[in-house]
DNA sequence: TCAAAAGTGTTTCTCGTACACCCATGT
DNA sequence: ACATGGGTGTACGAGAAACACTTTTGA
């Protein structure tokens, strides 16, 4: 029975030519993240028209498509990179980037089927207050991830698949980094690592465990200092390319 | 200047209706393996036609989509699980299916634009064999990953994610699970994980995590033996919806 | 001088790893 | 009898967690 139907699929696909069909269309949305005051911040927009209008939606747009055999138009990222930062406003590359996920459930979109391949991003505190003034037409604003309820589409759902993201690579991943100043204190990571966590860490272990990346050469010593509430921090910069670092440097490793 | 730009593209959004543009042709292309002969197996179709005639493809089809308001085609996960179940032949549900990534690159298909969602499948190797027979006309085979280089498109980094993938969920996840029979010895579940990550690992110390997830309730003790060239191996069966068995039971964690 | 946060140290427990060894079974 | 692999025990070190304590600064 599972046999018949299959057969009769490979029959249906035999015949199926792909520009006799209709085609979907394809959006990147994009879950931008940010910190500030101690707080997961989205960046959202207003919807001007219906659908939805006047709820609270992901930042996003079409990816941009051309059929022909020399030319085919812009890739995921690309488009993903475009949005960033005509919704920014900010440079490319100081923004980290990341696919998170493809989301095409039928009707998410009740006007015609689109499928939208989500991506999320991380801007540091000290680009976040900028976003506004470079952003485009529509009015983009931070918004808590606590208020982040009752968007347009299915963006609950992206924006619930990014937070489980970010929260799982956070260990795992150098996407702590990306939601900090260039270089920063002990204090400064730990809070992020709280924020995105939903909890308190131990401060004296915390410190253990940077200390540890220091010496693992994760993380190396900056200059300055990061002035407190009390007794200044020292502040560190995080060791991109450190693969090549590590093979140059012989492993060492603590085994 | 990258403000300028932004104004421009603002302005272009503005009159961008969807319908006016082409749109990309959106497919499921899924890396379906297995682990047969103590080696990992990936099934992979001969490619009749050109582009990349002759050369072995991932198997995969196009996302059945409508434009309708009411009707709009299948979801992503549905195209996906109808593919799976046309080109082995299994039930749905026996087979784990789970999203990979989306791949837009352009030209990566030289026809046209299409944009790719990825999906991975883990086969018991118990039904492994059963593929063949309910496959559809295209001729899948079972090919060692480690000769499944040269792929058309871009299969070979698809397939290379989905490795990673694999590799990196196997611990934190139970996809190591889905890669043994309903009921299987300790050995098995260790030769899953040796295959995977390409290593011998230690039985002792393998066995005392085993029986730690025992102890969580993760796995639980099956009914039979199972032969070996020694001495009969107990057999265990993967507990699902342990979520929900866990919070009536309460906790009991080992802290 | 006092509070706040940086920075240090200690203890305990769990887990991963390496490795030695016993025991049951089929050939 | 003996090799094979199941099953058990031990010892070491790294790291997570809980927590007490000292030091340096700004207010």
């Amino acid at each position: 029975m599972t046999k018949k139907k299959a057969q009769a699929e490979a029959a249906f696909l035999a015949t199926y030519d792909p520009k006799d069909f209709p085609r979907p269309s394809v959006t990147v949305d994009l879950v931008i993240l940010t910190i500030t005051d101690a707080d997961l911040k989205v960046l959202l927009v207003e919807r001007g028209e219906h659908p939805f209008q006047g709820r609270l939606a992901l930042p996003g747009g079409f990816v941009r498509v051309a059929e022909g055999q020399r030319e085919q138009g812009e890739g995921l990222d690309e488009a993903a990179a475009r949005e960033l930062a005509e919704e920014t406003g900010l440079e490319p590359g100081s923004v980290y980037l990341e696919q998170l996920a493809a989301f095409g459930a039928p009707l998410r979109d009740p006007r015609t089927r689109v499928i939208s391949v989500a991506y999320f991003a991380l801007v540091r505190p000290t680009l976040a207050p900028l976003v506004r003034a470079g952003g485009d037409a529509r009015a983009a604003r931070w918004v808590s991830v606590a208020d982040a309820k009752d968007l347009a589409f299915d963006h609950d759902a992206i924006l619930a698949a990014a937070l489980a993201r970010v929260k799982r690579e956070l260990d795992a991943s150098s996407v702590a980094f990306a939601l900090v100043p260039e270089t920063f204190s002990i204090q400064e990571l730990r809070a992020v690592h709280e924020v995105v966590r939903g909890e308190a860490l131990d401060p004296g272990n915390f410190r253990k465990r940077f200390l540890r990346m220091v010496e693992d050469g994760v993380i190396e010593p900056a200059r300055g200092k990061r002035l407190t509430a009390s007794k200044p921090a020292s502040v560190y910069r995080f060791v991109q390319n450190r693969d090549r670092d590590r093979a140059a440097t012989a492993p060492a490793s603590r085994r």
